[in-house]
DNA sequence: TAGTGGTCTAGACCACTCG
DNA sequence: GAGTGGTCTAGACCACTAA
């Protein structure tokens, strides 16, 4: 196999022979015309009955090339609506150690915020070790949806101790800002400690925000924020359309690795 | 997360024999007994036929919810012979900065290698573009099969430039180590430059070694690495099963990030 | 109320694998 | 040749949305 077919983003393709099937055909025709912006981001399809008639299948048929092209997140089916195009998924690059906002906006991107909710909750186990409290300890959860030019692309979540920021509602109320209230609180400089990135599949409120299909992959990173003298501060979570984000980690450490004998490098 | 905790909007009828609807009443079951051992990693399925008298249903209905499966990467469909489940999904934990196989083998897991392929070929751009090399270079590229614990996990596919190591094939066809190879060309020690993380779906050829079904989502992660002088000795390109693992980064930098007044950390 | 997508049925033919 | 999964047909009923 040679680096070449790695790197296809093409999925579902094979040979690029006669038709292989009917389904297969819909769903490559369908997809370089909204890849050509033929079918505009954000636009409506066709109902499945007059792709049925388009393309002299079944609705079934129809529904096999759609259904895969949503699990990609290209498409989105709202019910008794319509099928609608998502986007022409940009990639959008996060550097490591850089702040949210500037990762975009660097790259003449406009972002957005949404507040969807904010509650004071007890640790559970795992933000509670991430963030060195005792489990049950109190915890401002702040979630928020992030629009990159207008498109729902993460979503977020913070956990940040409550003793920590007494007056978090005021002042986030104020300036929507997560980091004013740092500020607010004595917290001029903060860093992240640590990134960790797995996947998953989309639940239902997840998908209902990010415009996406129950059930479609997502990325999913999680990360630990301390302060100067090495509290932590915030334990965030988060998850992006599968195909909207490349995360960029640069050079991890100044420390060489020595080959070993017989050892095997990946 | 998965399709599993998708819960019935209509939920408030108390029957306990409520059926949201069939096909995911299958798959919460196939999963559960997967889950649960109760049809063990490796293991076949019963028949498409034999699932349908099971249930009660046809064999569309069975295959949406063995779709949902095979597209988690639990179940894969083999033709004329049958469905397996392919792993209580693991996932393994990936310390960037570390070797690939000392990531595993500290958690007490077996790693073994399947060299695929070596070839010659001339560098495309983006590779070339990462080795600091001019486009068309020779380069060695060299795909190879991760399997922990005798489960194919990790496609990898490097590229070295070919005039490095001009006794590549000797000393690789003698220890089946690319750190050997560095070794002999008189490299002692590197250092991983940069990751990248980004995801996609699995081509046929992925899907084939990784027993995973075509159109599956992956992880793609893309590094470079340099020899002590900076030098950049190779381009490393792979590809991992969704749910199998997961990436740790630890802090990237010593740098503190000041708070910005209206900005937004995320 | 008309149109949409979500689901399901009961068949069918095919390519593939294996004994 | 028997059994398997992959695909497709031509219907059907439902829940949902919008005019």
């Amino acid at each position: 196999m040679s680096l070449d077919e790695i790197q296809k983003p093409d999925a579902h393709v094979s040979n690029g022979a006669a038709d292989p099937s009917p389904w297969l055909t819909i769903y490559r025709t369908l997809r370089s015309e909204i890849l050509s912006d033929n079918l505009p981001s954000g636009s409506r399809l066709p109902s499945e009955k007059q792709l049925c008639d388009r393309f002299s299948v079944t609705r079934m048929t129809v529904r096999r090339a759609l259904q895969a092209l949503q699990q990609e997140g290209m498409l989105i089916a709202r019910k008794g609506v319509g099928v609608f195009v998502r986007r022409t998924p940009p990639c959008y690059q996060i550097t490591d150690g850089n702040r949210f906002i500037d990762n975009i906006t660097a790259a003449g991107d406009t972002v957005g915020t949404q507040t969807l909710s904010i509650s004071r909750e007890r640790a559970l186990a795992e933000p509670a070790e991430a963030l060195k409290v005792p489990r049950s300890t109190r915890v401002i959860v702040i979630t928020r949806l992030r629009l990159i030019n207008n498109e729902p692309t993460f979503l977020n979540c913070k956990q940040l101790p409550a003793a920590l920021f007494p007056e978090f509602d005021a002042v986030y109320a104020r300036r929507q800002s997560v980091d004013d209230v740092y500020r607010h609180h004595g917290i001029d400089t903060h860093r992240r400690e640590e990134t960790r990135i797995t996947s998953g599949f989309a639940t239902e409120e997840e998908a209902a925000v990010l415009g996406l299909a129950v059930g479609a992959p997502l990325l999913r990173s999680r990360s630990v924020n301390e302060d100067e003298t090495g509290n932590r501060i915030e334990y965030s979570n988060g998850c992006w359309p599968l195909t909207a984000v490349e995360f960029v980690f640069p050079s991890p450490s100044e420390n060489y690795h020595h080959t070993k004998r017989g050892g095997v490098h990946g």
